[in-house]
DNA sequence: TTAAACTTTCAGAAATTACTGAAACTTCAG
DNA sequence: CTGAAGTTTCAGTAATTTCTGAAAGTTTAA
Protein backbone atom coordinates (compact mmCIF):
# COMPACT_ATOMS: atom_id res chain seq x y z
CA UNK A 1 0.00 0.00 0.00
CA UNK A 2 2.83 2.71 1.05
CA UNK A 3 4.27 1.89 -2.96
CA UNK A 4 1.18 2.86 -4.15
CA UNK A 5 0.96 6.22 -1.89
CA UNK A 6 4.39 6.76 -2.91
CA UNK A 7 4.08 5.60 -7.24
CA UNK A 8 3.20 8.83 -8.41
CA UNK A 9 6.18 10.19 -6.86
CA UNK A 10 8.52 7.88 -7.82
CA UNK A 11 7.62 8.37 -11.70
CA UNK A 12 4.94 5.77 -12.29
CA UNK A 13 0.75 5.52 -10.78
CA UNK A 14 -0.66 3.91 -7.76
CA UNK A 15 -1.36 0.48 -9.38
CA UNK A 16 2.35 0.46 -10.75
CA UNK A 17 3.87 1.12 -7.96
CA UNK A 18 1.86 -1.43 -5.78
CA UNK A 19 2.44 -4.55 -8.20
CA UNK A 20 6.36 -3.39 -7.98
CA UNK A 21 6.14 -3.77 -4.15
CA UNK A 22 4.51 -7.18 -4.26
CA UNK A 23 6.48 -8.63 -6.14
CA UNK A 24 9.58 -7.55 -4.89
CA UNK A 25 7.58 -8.73 -1.00
CA UNK A 26 7.25 -11.84 -2.55
CA UNK A 27 9.90 -14.55 -2.94
CA UNK A 28 8.16 -16.38 -5.81
CA UNK A 29 7.60 -15.09 -9.19
CA UNK A 30 3.10 -14.12 -9.45
CA UNK A 31 1.31 -14.84 -12.34
CA UNK A 32 -1.21 -11.85 -13.88
CA UNK A 33 -3.84 -13.34 -12.27
CA UNK A 34 -2.26 -13.42 -8.53
CA UNK A 35 -1.57 -9.97 -8.84
CA UNK A 36 -4.65 -8.78 -9.33
CA UNK A 37 -6.31 -10.52 -6.81
CA UNK A 38 -3.77 -9.90 -4.45
CA UNK A 39 -4.57 -6.12 -5.08
CA UNK A 40 -8.09 -6.77 -6.07
CA UNK A 41 -7.12 -4.41 -9.43
CA UNK A 42 -8.52 -5.82 -12.74
CA UNK A 43 -6.48 -7.98 -15.19
CA UNK A 44 -6.45 -5.60 -17.99
CA UNK A 45 -4.86 -2.44 -15.67
CA UNK A 46 -2.22 -5.75 -14.43
CA UNK A 47 -1.42 -5.76 -18.15
CA UNK A 48 -0.32 -2.52 -18.49
CA UNK A 49 1.31 -1.91 -14.92
CA UNK A 50 3.57 -4.96 -16.07
CA UNK A 51 4.03 -3.35 -19.89
CA UNK A 52 4.48 -0.07 -17.98
CA UNK A 53 7.11 -1.90 -15.37
CA UNK A 54 9.08 -3.17 -18.28
CA UNK A 55 9.44 -0.16 -20.12
CA UNK A 56 11.27 0.72 -16.88
CA UNK A 57 13.54 -2.25 -17.14
CA UNK A 58 11.93 -3.56 -13.59
CA UNK A 59 10.12 -6.89 -13.89
CA UNK A 60 11.46 -10.13 -15.46
CA UNK A 61 9.22 -12.97 -17.01
CA UNK A 62 9.28 -16.55 -16.44
CA UNK A 63 7.76 -19.44 -16.94
CA UNK A 64 7.28 -22.47 -15.06
CA UNK A 65 7.01 -26.24 -16.69
CA UNK A 66 3.84 -27.45 -17.82
CA UNK A 67 2.27 -24.18 -17.50
CA UNK A 68 1.54 -21.36 -20.23
CA UNK A 69 1.11 -19.12 -18.00
CA UNK A 70 3.28 -15.83 -17.11
CA UNK A 71 5.03 -15.60 -14.05
CA UNK A 72 6.46 -12.20 -13.24
CA UNK A 73 9.69 -11.34 -10.80
CA UNK A 74 11.72 -8.09 -10.24
CA UNK A 75 14.76 -7.68 -12.63
CA UNK A 76 18.05 -7.85 -11.12
CA UNK A 77 19.55 -6.85 -7.61
CA UNK A 78 17.69 -3.82 -5.44
CA UNK A 79 20.98 -1.84 -6.37
CA UNK A 80 20.44 -2.58 -10.33
CA UNK A 81 16.69 -1.18 -10.23
CA UNK A 82 18.02 1.83 -8.08
CA UNK A 83 20.24 2.36 -10.92
CA UNK A 84 17.62 1.76 -13.72
CA UNK A 85 15.24 4.07 -11.65
CA UNK A 86 17.67 6.91 -11.72
CA UNK A 87 18.58 6.05 -15.70
CA UNK A 88 15.12 6.23 -16.60
CA UNK A 89 14.26 9.01 -14.62
CA UNK A 90 17.13 10.94 -16.00
CA UNK A 91 15.81 10.02 -19.45
CA UNK A 92 12.58 11.07 -18.59
CA UNK A 93 13.07 14.65 -16.74
CA UNK A 94 16.97 15.78 -17.66
CA UNK A 95 17.65 14.68 -20.99
CA UNK A 96 14.70 16.54 -22.81
CA UNK A 97 15.56 20.22 -20.96
CA UNK A 98 19.41 19.02 -21.46
CA UNK A 99 18.65 19.03 -25.75
CA UNK A 100 16.01 21.65 -25.42
CA UNK A 101 18.92 23.92 -24.10
CA UNK A 102 21.59 22.83 -25.96
CA UNK A 103 19.25 23.88 -28.99
CA UNK A 104 18.08 27.17 -27.55
CA UNK A 105 22.05 27.64 -27.18
CA UNK A 106 22.76 27.61 -30.80
CA UNK A 107 20.80 31.06 -31.14
CA UNK A 108 22.73 34.37 -31.06
CA UNK A 109 20.93 36.26 -28.50
CA UNK A 110 19.26 39.51 -30.63
CA UNK A 111 19.40 41.57 -27.60
CA UNK A 112 20.46 41.80 -23.67
CA UNK A 113 17.13 40.18 -22.35
CA UNK A 114 17.93 37.48 -24.42
CA UNK A 115 21.78 37.42 -23.70
CA UNK A 116 20.26 37.20 -20.27
CA UNK A 117 18.11 34.42 -20.55
CA UNK A 118 21.00 32.29 -22.60
CA UNK A 119 23.29 33.20 -19.35
CA UNK A 120 20.95 31.28 -16.74
CA UNK A 121 20.26 28.47 -19.70
CA UNK A 122 23.94 27.92 -20.05
CA UNK A 123 24.54 27.63 -16.55
CA UNK A 124 21.88 25.14 -15.99
CA UNK A 125 22.82 23.12 -18.72
CA UNK A 126 26.54 22.85 -17.73
CA UNK A 127 25.14 21.91 -14.30
CA UNK A 128 22.95 19.27 -15.58
CA UNK A 129 25.49 17.89 -17.22
CA UNK A 130 27.79 17.70 -14.09
CA UNK A 131 25.37 16.31 -12.36
CA UNK A 132 24.49 13.58 -15.16
CA UNK A 133 28.09 12.53 -15.64
CA UNK A 134 28.33 12.65 -11.61
CA UNK A 135 25.33 10.06 -11.41
CA UNK A 136 26.71 7.86 -14.08
CA UNK A 137 30.53 7.43 -12.12
CA UNK A 138 28.43 6.29 -9.04
CA UNK A 139 25.78 4.32 -10.85
CA UNK A 140 29.28 2.14 -12.31
CA UNK A 141 30.05 1.93 -8.67
CA UNK A 142 29.06 -1.29 -6.85
CA UNK A 143 27.06 -0.94 -3.83
CA UNK A 144 30.04 -2.27 -1.81
CA UNK A 145 32.47 0.15 -3.30
CA UNK A 146 30.21 2.82 -2.82
CA UNK A 147 29.65 1.52 0.97
CA UNK A 148 33.67 1.74 1.47
CA UNK A 149 34.03 4.99 0.14
CA UNK A 150 31.80 6.26 2.36
CA UNK A 151 33.41 4.96 5.22
CA UNK A 152 36.61 6.06 3.90
CA UNK A 153 36.16 9.23 5.91
CA UNK A 154 33.60 11.41 5.88
CA UNK A 155 32.75 12.33 2.17
CA UNK A 156 33.64 13.71 -0.83
CA UNK A 157 35.05 16.73 0.13
CA UNK A 158 37.95 15.41 2.19
CA UNK A 159 39.15 13.79 -0.78
CA UNK A 160 39.46 16.69 -2.56
CA UNK A 161 41.29 17.94 -0.21
CA UNK A 162 43.63 15.15 -0.05
CA UNK A 163 44.17 15.49 -3.67
CA UNK A 164 44.84 19.40 -3.24
CA UNK A 165 47.84 18.17 -0.50
CA UNK A 166 48.84 15.61 -3.14
CA UNK A 167 49.25 18.36 -5.65
CA UNK A 168 50.89 20.91 -3.70
CA UNK B 1 6.71 25.76 -22.45
CA UNK B 2 9.26 23.46 -22.12
CA UNK B 3 9.50 24.15 -18.20
CA UNK B 4 5.37 24.00 -18.00
CA UNK B 5 5.40 20.32 -20.25
CA UNK B 6 8.30 19.13 -17.78
CA UNK B 7 6.82 20.65 -14.84
CA UNK B 8 4.88 17.35 -13.72
CA UNK B 9 7.91 15.31 -14.14
CA UNK B 10 10.13 17.61 -11.57
CA UNK B 11 7.55 17.73 -8.39
CA UNK B 12 4.73 20.04 -9.55
CA UNK B 13 2.60 21.14 -12.11
CA UNK B 14 2.46 22.78 -15.45
CA UNK B 15 2.04 26.38 -14.39
CA UNK B 16 4.09 26.29 -11.39
CA UNK B 17 6.80 25.35 -13.70
CA UNK B 18 6.37 28.29 -16.19
CA UNK B 19 6.02 30.21 -13.68
CA UNK B 20 9.52 29.07 -12.39
CA UNK B 21 10.89 29.13 -15.80
CA UNK B 22 10.05 32.76 -16.63
CA UNK B 23 11.60 33.67 -13.32
CA UNK B 24 14.75 32.65 -14.47
CA UNK B 25 14.95 34.02 -17.58
CA UNK B 26 13.85 36.84 -17.05
CA UNK B 27 16.35 39.20 -15.28
CA UNK B 28 14.08 41.97 -13.17
CA UNK B 29 11.57 40.64 -10.55
CA UNK B 30 8.62 40.31 -11.39
CA UNK B 31 4.88 40.90 -9.84
CA UNK B 32 1.92 38.61 -9.45
CA UNK B 33 0.08 40.40 -12.33
CA UNK B 34 2.74 39.94 -14.70
CA UNK B 35 3.39 36.65 -14.67
CA UNK B 36 -0.12 36.38 -14.92
CA UNK B 37 -0.25 38.29 -18.10
CA UNK B 38 2.92 36.78 -19.39
CA UNK B 39 2.05 33.33 -19.04
CA UNK B 40 -2.19 33.81 -19.66
CA UNK B 41 -3.04 32.55 -16.40
CA UNK B 42 -5.56 33.24 -13.56
CA UNK B 43 -4.24 35.78 -10.63
CA UNK B 44 -6.37 33.31 -7.95
CA UNK B 45 -3.21 30.55 -9.61
CA UNK B 46 -0.26 32.68 -9.51
CA UNK B 47 -0.66 33.05 -6.21
CA UNK B 48 -0.92 29.48 -5.49
CA UNK B 49 1.61 28.82 -7.70
CA UNK B 50 4.23 31.19 -5.66
CA UNK B 51 3.01 29.70 -2.49
CA UNK B 52 4.11 26.24 -3.85
CA UNK B 53 7.59 27.56 -5.28
CA UNK B 54 7.77 29.51 -1.58
CA UNK B 55 7.12 25.71 -0.05
CA UNK B 56 10.38 24.72 -1.95
CA UNK B 57 12.25 27.42 -1.01
CA UNK B 58 12.91 28.68 -4.75
CA UNK B 59 11.34 32.10 -4.82
CA UNK B 60 12.65 35.05 -3.15
CA UNK B 61 10.18 38.32 -2.38
CA UNK B 62 11.84 41.67 -3.09
CA UNK B 63 9.81 45.37 -3.25
CA UNK B 64 10.14 48.35 -5.00
CA UNK B 65 10.21 51.49 -3.47
CA UNK B 66 6.85 53.09 -3.47
CA UNK B 67 4.86 50.16 -4.73
CA UNK B 68 3.09 48.51 -2.68
CA UNK B 69 3.21 44.99 -5.01
CA UNK B 70 5.42 42.15 -4.14
CA UNK B 71 7.86 41.25 -7.22
CA UNK B 72 9.14 37.85 -7.38
CA UNK B 73 12.40 36.47 -8.39
CA UNK B 74 14.30 33.12 -7.87
CA UNK B 75 15.72 32.61 -4.76
CA UNK B 76 19.85 31.27 -4.78
CA UNK B 77 22.10 30.43 -7.51
CA UNK B 78 21.64 27.96 -10.12
CA UNK B 79 23.24 25.67 -7.91
CA UNK B 80 21.64 26.09 -4.62
CA UNK B 81 18.30 25.68 -6.73
CA UNK B 82 19.39 22.31 -7.78
CA UNK B 83 20.30 21.36 -4.24
CA UNK B 84 16.69 22.78 -3.12
CA UNK B 85 14.92 20.32 -5.55
CA UNK B 86 16.87 17.75 -4.80
CA UNK B 87 16.07 18.35 -0.95
CA UNK B 88 12.71 18.87 -1.22
CA UNK B 89 12.31 15.83 -3.38
CA UNK B 90 14.18 13.27 -0.67
CA UNK B 91 11.84 14.81 1.82
CA UNK B 92 8.80 13.53 -0.55
CA UNK B 93 10.20 10.91 -2.20
CA UNK B 94 12.24 9.13 0.14
CA UNK B 95 12.01 10.43 3.64
CA UNK B 96 8.56 8.83 4.28
CA UNK B 97 9.57 5.31 2.87
CA UNK B 98 12.83 5.24 4.82
CA UNK B 99 10.77 6.26 7.90
CA UNK B 100 8.19 3.07 6.88
CA UNK B 101 11.02 1.02 6.20
CA UNK B 102 12.48 1.05 9.80
CA UNK B 103 8.88 1.16 11.65
CA UNK B 104 8.89 -2.22 9.64
CA UNK B 105 12.28 -3.79 10.46
CA UNK B 106 11.49 -3.17 13.77
CA UNK B 107 8.59 -6.12 14.10
CA UNK B 108 9.70 -9.55 14.60
CA UNK B 109 8.76 -11.90 11.08
CA UNK B 110 6.08 -14.32 12.07
CA UNK B 111 7.12 -17.02 9.35
CA UNK B 112 9.39 -17.62 6.36
CA UNK B 113 7.35 -15.02 3.94
CA UNK B 114 7.86 -12.31 6.75
CA UNK B 115 11.31 -13.10 6.53
CA UNK B 116 12.37 -12.63 3.13
CA UNK B 117 10.23 -9.44 2.71
CA UNK B 118 12.09 -8.31 5.71
CA UNK B 119 15.61 -9.03 3.95
CA UNK B 120 14.22 -7.33 0.86
CA UNK B 121 13.18 -4.16 3.18
CA UNK B 122 16.52 -3.90 4.52
CA UNK B 123 17.80 -4.06 1.83
CA UNK B 124 16.06 -1.21 0.15
CA UNK B 125 16.38 0.59 3.89
CA UNK B 126 20.45 0.27 3.28
CA UNK B 127 20.84 1.68 -0.49
CA UNK B 128 18.35 4.48 0.27
CA UNK B 129 20.44 5.68 2.97
CA UNK B 130 23.65 5.22 1.38
CA UNK B 131 22.30 7.19 -1.51
CA UNK B 132 21.11 9.75 0.75
CA UNK B 133 24.12 10.23 2.61
CA UNK B 134 25.62 10.98 -0.93
CA UNK B 135 23.41 13.41 -2.11
CA UNK B 136 24.32 15.45 1.16
CA UNK B 137 27.88 14.70 0.86
CA UNK B 138 27.61 16.06 -2.76
CA UNK B 139 25.29 19.15 -2.06
CA UNK B 140 27.64 20.35 0.27
CA UNK B 141 30.23 21.02 -2.14
CA UNK B 142 30.52 24.15 -4.11
CA UNK B 143 30.17 23.72 -7.94
CA UNK B 144 33.47 24.85 -8.68
CA UNK B 145 34.42 22.11 -6.35
CA UNK B 146 32.39 19.56 -8.09
CA UNK B 147 33.60 20.14 -11.08
CA UNK B 148 37.44 19.79 -10.42
CA UNK B 149 36.52 16.34 -8.62
CA UNK B 150 35.11 15.25 -12.17
CA UNK B 151 38.20 16.62 -14.09
CA UNK B 152 40.27 15.16 -11.73
CA UNK B 153 40.47 11.96 -13.55
CA UNK B 154 37.91 9.44 -14.72
CA UNK B 155 35.89 9.72 -11.48
CA UNK B 156 35.00 8.20 -8.40
CA UNK B 157 36.15 4.35 -8.58
CA UNK B 158 39.58 5.63 -9.56
CA UNK B 159 39.53 7.69 -6.44
CA UNK B 160 38.96 4.31 -4.68
CA UNK B 161 41.43 2.48 -6.69
CA UNK B 162 43.91 4.67 -5.55
CA UNK B 163 42.75 4.66 -1.59
CA UNK B 164 43.12 0.62 -1.82
CA UNK B 165 46.55 0.99 -2.92
CA UNK B 166 47.36 3.78 -0.73
CA UNK B 167 46.18 1.12 1.87
CA UNK B 168 48.06 -1.97 0.94
C1' DT C 1 -11.28 55.34 9.97
C1' DT C 2 -11.68 54.71 5.20
C1' DA C 3 -10.95 53.00 0.87
C1' DA C 4 -7.79 51.84 -2.67
C1' DA C 5 -4.47 48.51 -3.93
C1' DC C 6 -3.08 44.52 -3.45
C1' DT C 7 -3.08 39.17 -1.94
C1' DT C 8 -5.22 34.84 -0.63
C1' DT C 9 -8.73 31.46 -0.50
C1' DC C 10 -11.81 28.26 -2.18
C1' DA C 11 -16.05 26.25 -4.56
C1' DG C 12 -16.94 24.59 -8.70
C1' DA C 13 -15.58 23.79 -13.74
C1' DA C 14 -12.24 21.96 -16.84
C1' DA C 15 -8.59 19.04 -17.95
C1' DT C 16 -5.98 15.16 -17.18
C1' DT C 17 -4.94 10.64 -15.71
C1' DA C 18 -6.07 6.02 -14.18
C1' DC C 19 -9.08 1.90 -14.14
C1' DT C 20 -12.43 -1.46 -15.66
C1' DG C 21 -14.26 -5.05 -18.28
C1' DA C 22 -15.52 -6.82 -22.51
C1' DA C 23 -13.82 -7.81 -27.05
C1' DA C 24 -9.94 -8.88 -29.90
C1' DC C 25 -5.87 -11.15 -30.29
C1' DT C 26 -2.18 -14.92 -29.59
C1' DT C 27 -0.38 -19.33 -28.55
C1' DC C 28 -0.28 -24.03 -28.33
C1' DA C 29 -1.93 -28.90 -27.13
C1' DG C 30 -4.62 -32.29 -29.10
C1' DC D 1 -7.42 -27.07 -37.66
C1' DT D 2 -9.84 -26.12 -33.27
C1' DG D 3 -10.70 -24.29 -29.07
C1' DA D 4 -9.05 -23.58 -24.47
C1' DA D 5 -5.99 -20.85 -21.87
C1' DG D 6 -3.93 -17.27 -21.73
C1' DT D 7 -2.63 -11.92 -22.95
C1' DT D 8 -3.44 -7.27 -24.79
C1' DT D 9 -6.12 -3.44 -26.25
C1' DC D 10 -9.16 0.20 -25.82
C1' DA D 11 -13.64 2.78 -25.35
C1' DG D 12 -15.96 4.51 -21.78
C1' DT D 13 -16.20 5.72 -16.86
C1' DA D 14 -14.28 7.05 -12.49
C1' DA D 15 -11.05 9.48 -9.82
C1' DT D 16 -7.82 12.96 -9.34
C1' DT D 17 -5.61 17.11 -10.24
C1' DT D 18 -5.42 21.69 -11.87
C1' DC D 19 -7.36 26.19 -12.96
C1' DT D 20 -10.55 30.05 -12.76
C1' DG D 21 -12.75 33.93 -10.96
C1' DA D 22 -15.33 35.94 -7.51
C1' DA D 23 -15.42 36.85 -2.67
C1' DA D 24 -12.95 37.50 1.51
C1' DG D 25 -8.89 39.14 3.64
C1' DT D 26 -4.85 42.34 4.37
C1' DT D 27 -2.15 46.41 4.30
C1' DT D 28 -1.25 51.15 4.18
C1' DA D 29 -1.64 56.13 2.74
C1' DA D 30 -4.22 59.88 3.69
Amino acid sequence: MHCGEMGSRWGFNRTVGQMYGLLIIIEEPLSAIQISEALKISRGNVSMGIKELQSWRLVQVQHKPKDRKEYYSPAGSIWEMATRVFEERRKREVDPTLSLLRDNLLNEPANQQEEYAQKQMHEIHDLLETITHWAGELQSMSPDNLNTLMKLGSGVSKILNFKDKLIN
